[in-house]
DNA sequence: TCCTTTTGTCACTGTTTGGTGACATCATAT
DNA sequence: ATATGATGTCACCAAACAGTGACAAAAGGA
């Protein structure tokens, strides 16, 4: 054993994989832990290698979440895609509830993205700030897709209705993964769900509804 | 100098008033710093005593957790009391739009309730749960007082759709504080947040509104 | 008075964190 | 062959963290 040729199994050397590595582990940690476990000893002990390598690679933390960034709108958007393939919607009213339905099923599924999501209501930090914007960028483009000539009627801020939609469905899906219901209404299994479907479609419909 | 006899102004030697010392000084840390650098050694800085107390008194960081619990329900009360000053609401949409817009107005004017708020989605940890427990149950304190004997119209699912009302406010407020917009609605100066206020009793006031 | 308990502080441990310098190794260009 | 840069790992640093044992001083009961 005059060298240890099985002491290390493999320096790689294989840079791009290594990058790879370290954002898959990125959000890995992300996921699993929170963005309070979120730093550069715990993504380089998941991913296997240095963490001089993201101070290297990515300049820092700030770096490794940009990368997750980039890939986020597109997450997003491969979240929302099924609804496209319903064609397009009949009216507005239709458009929101898609919307909003759509997101609400994406966050359940999403890990990933709930967890950046209740990341960025709690922490104003320029680090986040680059999610906020590729998620909204990811939502922002689906719409743009799937609206078509549809708008809102005039005598409601649909802007400002659809963000406390937005805002309800959100909050709804991260506290119910945290604590199982909300505000007195459970959220287990998939019959809660449907009364919190039924609840957003009820209120969209509703505000959106022409009145005689 | 052989023992400092000046360094040391005063050992008060006052337990109660140590004790809500450390409570108020957990409380200003939590809502200044946020739950992030929530921990023994900021709030006894903070309180200007030794973290050994916080052990002694509050049984570690969880007890005085749980002491900042014991007061909340009372806070928020206080913050929703002006609203029973109006009188009785005429019917359960105006119930509601004075809950949500109560709770609204009460997180924007309180950082720590807005702190603990976010709190509750982001950590799923034993701690939190006493948190959430406390203000839901002054909510429901509150409702319980003021209801009256005004029913929710049969045909919607009542505690769903509040659910997703209160989501809605909560999301929207933290998520404010935090970057100053929201899904595109920028909520900075009151005419921003009169919009809010807006979208909002549109919706309730749609959905609970009986159809002909 | 003496003894015990309470109150408050200090000092220390062990762990974890973010961050950096040093070094061996491999690839490549000269 | 030899210099140069890229890649990867290790060892270390200072700071902050949670938690605990020890000790001095005061308070109060015997």
């Amino acid at each position: 054993m005059s060298k240890k040729p099985k002491g290390q199994p493999k320096p790689v050397r294989d840079r791009g994989g290594r990058e790879r590595a370290l954002v898959e582990a990125a959000k890995q940690v992300l996921a699993e832990d929170g963005f309070q476990g979120f730093g550069v000893n715990a993504v380089a002990r998941r991913a296997g290698c240095d963490k001089q390598l993201i101070y290297r690679y990515f300049g820092g933390v700030e770096g490794l979440v940009g990368a997750i960034g980039a890939e986020l709108a597109e997450r997003l958007r491969d979240h929302l895609a099924p609804l496209a393939a319903m064609g397009r919607p009949k009216s507005y009213t239709e458009l929101v509830q898609r919307m909003a339905l759509g997101l609400m099923q994406a966050l359940r599924e999403d890990l990933l993205l709930r967890r950046i999501t209740a990341w960025e209501v709690s922490d104003s930090s320029a680090l986040v700030k680059s999610l906020t914007a590729a998620r909204s960028r990811g939502m922002a483009l689906w719409v743009g897709e799937t609206r078509g000539d549809l708008v809102p009627p005039a005598v409601v801020d649909a802007a400002a209705v659809n963000a406390v939609i937005i805002a309800a469905v959100q909050h709804l899906v991260i506290a119910a993964a945290s604590a199982g219901e909300f505000a007195g209404l459970a959220l287990r299994d998939e019959a809660d769900w449907e009364r919190a479907r039924g609840a957003v479609k009820a209120l969209v419909n509703s505000v959106y509804e022409v009145r005689p």
